[in-house]
DNA sequence: CTTGTCATGTAAAAGGTTACATGATTAG
DNA sequence: CTAATCATGTAACCTTTTACATGACAAG
């Protein structure tokens, strides 16, 4: 049980959400949580009505559905995080890519870095947006320091592959020079050496 | 296809493998990549062969099935790269209990940070040896120059991801603090403010 | 001679995507 | 009145995990 859990955690905070909602969040590609296809989210929904994790709260407005999270929701959530134990398995298919690139010729694999490095600074950019919209909401602050602090992660994060991916341009054009040293020169505004 | 491409990158330096190898690298939760267990390797190495993408290039020692990647290989490869595009989405169980914790008491929430530095710094340990290996190989430096690269963004990520969860220690600490400026702090040793 | 590592697989179930279908509401 | 957005779902397919089974070889 997986989408479970991202759904739990995305009613957790008590205001209920739809399908429709919950879809937006999982489709964000800036989100680094958790990803789901629409049909997904609504089958998981359904099933987790079934079971009782959630319950619909409001089904007035226009047609759509409304689920809050059930105090049997909650008791998951806390089994969850205190009880499995984390798993730490990624798949990254941008991730991969980097590692396969020297298979190409330096032009390809130069245009593929910089179609990386604009899309990194859209997240970027849509990071800083979502970290400003937090400061004007003034809700339950143990909730918002919580997801300001990832967020901040996330960030952080961004720019560090941002100057890491400028960083492997340079060492593409310096077949010579070494790798260690022309990508700690481009990180260093952001990483000091360890 | 996805398990697919992975097998072909590892497989893109020429050196042959098997299933017991391959699977090595996909359980390797330093590798921060691609994970697979081993009867989907098993299964996809089969296919792959039928299509053509892999050959059995050694099956005398002892009863191991090495697979070398084939042209056909190679050119899937530059396909993958050059005509698909990349997929940004990400499935981290990790960071969605971080983003989950705060529904828990500061106790229970301390114990997951701390169980979480104790992996993170484990795998700092593990790629700072593998970074060490990778100077006494000399062979083709196109690859290990990339491989290299992709190594140092790894570990700068978990140097970063450490000092963070830290930081996060003391956010729940001083729940009067900012978070922005208690993060700021434990991040300032790597990362300099944007 | 037995435990651990190497090595491969099968079958069933769970998790996730894609293509398609449908219709209500809102903005221009 | 027409296009975009909101909103939900079904069916078929693909991907991945889990549980189980098997046996060779090496080291103590």
């Amino acid at each position: 049980v997986a989408l479970r859990h991202a759904i739990l955690s995305a009613l957790s905070r008590g205001i209920p959400k739809n399908g429709y909602e919950l879809n937006a969040v999982f489709n964000d590609n800036d989100e680094r949580a958790w990803n789901a296809s629409p049909s997904q989210v609504y089958s998981e929904l359904t099933k987790m009505e079934k079971v009782g994790l959630i319950e619909v709260s409001d089904r007035t407005e226009r047609r759509a559905t409304s689920y809050a999270i059930t105090e049997a929701g909650r008791a998951e959530i806390e089994r969850w995080l205190t009880q499995d134990e984390p798993d730490h398995t990624i798949r990254d298919d941008v991730t991969m890519r980097l590692l396969t690139m020297w298979t190409l010729d330096d032009t390809t694999a130069r245009h593929l870095i910089e179609a990386e490095i604009t899309f990194q600074r859209r997240r970027e950019r849509a990071l800083r947006n979502k970290l400003q919209t937090f400061e004007q909401l003034a809700e339950d602050t143990r909730v918002w320091r919580n997801r300001r602090a990832v967020h901040i992660l996330w960030l952080t994060q961004t720019t560090t592959t941002i100057a890491w991916l400028e960083g492997l341009i340079d060492v593409l054009e310096n077949p010579e020079s070494s790798v260690d040293d022309t990508l700690a020169a481009a990180l260093s505004p952001h990483v000091l050496p360890a």
